[in-house]
DNA sequence: CGGCCCCTGTCATGAATCTGTCATCTTGGG
DNA sequence: CCCAAGATGACAGATTCATGACAGGGGCCG
């Protein structure tokens, strides 16, 4: 490959969870040969340590692992403010696993049954980064006042920090990305919570209260604008 | 209330094009359970026709049909301006990945390869009904000073945001989408109250009634105009 | 291991806004 | 001047959203 800087510039990372050697390879040849960069975990642990070291733009994750199973450490990553928004696509074996998956309201992105064709692979990771937010890499978002550091996944107005829970952070990263543009409650609980995962649509407007209330202080509560009838929205300018 | 009870009362439109009857019938059972609206159509002229009698909210396409298939099918969609936004789930029959390659790039929003569980077919047709833009494509219309923004949905006149009610926002949308141009409260009713819904047609004069007032303060409110004993028109040209 | 604190999702309730319909007034045309 | 059609203002009922409270879950620390 001569044109390795560039590949890589543009290559996102992405992170094999699999016990299974040989299965990992093969990800790994495809992946590559897509211009991913790829790199491998036998298990939970593992993964930890290389996410430490460089966080990926998506995780393949093996349904049956030793130790800590998929669906244990997709739950480990969702309850991380910092790892949630790394999306997942879970490897399953059998079939019937989809609808435990689906049942146990694990907030993966998507998911694949072995044996699965690489171009199928492909096509579902293309489909899942292109839906993915823009905010996974540092950055610092600035907005109506405030200033978001995705690297530190702090949030401040001024030279005040504003403190902030996770899925508020969360909620707050997604619509400043997207300003000026209406968002129902179901889009933002597919963006902000993840999908396949059941729950309220008035939560929503809970956290979105929430996030409000530790806006207010700083003014900046205005900045997210109820749209009656459709959604919330967050904009700059005034409702 | 439950989730799906919520769901139930918006009950989307689904049409099911597919030429083998009783997988017709057992997607109509299906989905009927989950409280959404079937039509059915055995090939492209009859989705055709469906489709001008009442718009889906989304299409169950099959990959195979006699005639046109499933892919040109989708390709045509794609092309009409109106019918572009309808997501398209693509049913195949082989697990042949090639063609989910090209299907995904034909611009339907998933696939499922039969057989597959029901279980999986709603969660699919739940997850692109969620990740799909209400308004269809974002669009920025201007006509006669105001500027129609339908991600944000809003409006506005020179810096000035307009305020306006759901239904006035509707009817605006609407009007100003087919300008110079009359319709008749009933056509009105139909296209921005929606199909099946009975309301008395003066209804019209005190929706047009609130829109203009809302216009007034910009003077755009005589852009839309009464067409005694007809309805209403949008212009920009003087009454 | 137990206690404590924070975060979350869900509800019940109250407030705000929207909607459809009437009754009444105005306008336009013949 | 008369009549029909449209414009207005007022309203009560419905929706939709905001808010405060609460219990369960999980992690952290003593």
């Amino acid at each position: 490959m001569n044109r390795t800087t560039l590949e890589t510039m543009h290559g996102k990372k992405i992170l094999v969870v699999e016990d299974e050697q040989p299965i990992r390879e093969m990800l790994r040849f495809a992946l590559e040969r897509e211009d991913y960069q790829v790199n491998e975990a036998a298990d939970a642990q593992a993964a930890r340590l290389s996410m430490a070291q460089q966080r990926p733009n998506l995780i393949l994750l093996d349904w049956m692992m030793p130790k800590l199973s998929g669906i244990e450490f997709a739950r480990e990553l969702n309850a991380s403010a910092t790892l949630k928004d790394i999306p997942i696509i879970m490897l399953t074996a059998r079939a019937d696993e989809e609808d435990k998956i689906r049942g146990l309201n694990v907030g993966c992105d998507d998911y694949l049954t072995k044996p699965f064709s690489t171009a199928e692979l492909i096509a579902r990771i293309r489909a899942v980064l292109r839906r993915t937010v823009p905010g996974g890499e540092d950055e610092r978002l600035l907005a109506g006042g405030l200033e978001i550091n995705t690297a530190a996944q702090r949030v401040a107005a001024g030279e005040q920090w504003i403190p902030l829970g996770p899925t508020e952070y969360r909620l707050l990263l997604f619509l400043v990305s997207h300003p000026d543009r209406v968002y129902t409650r179901a889009q933002v609980l597919d963006r902000v919570w993840g999908q396949n995962v059941y729950v309220e649509e008035r939560t929503v407007d809970v956290h979105v209260r929430r996030l409000r209330k530790a806006l207010a202080p700083f003014g900046a509560d205005s900045l997210i604008q109820t749209v009656r009838g459709s959604g919330y929205r967050f904009s700059t300018s005034p409702a």
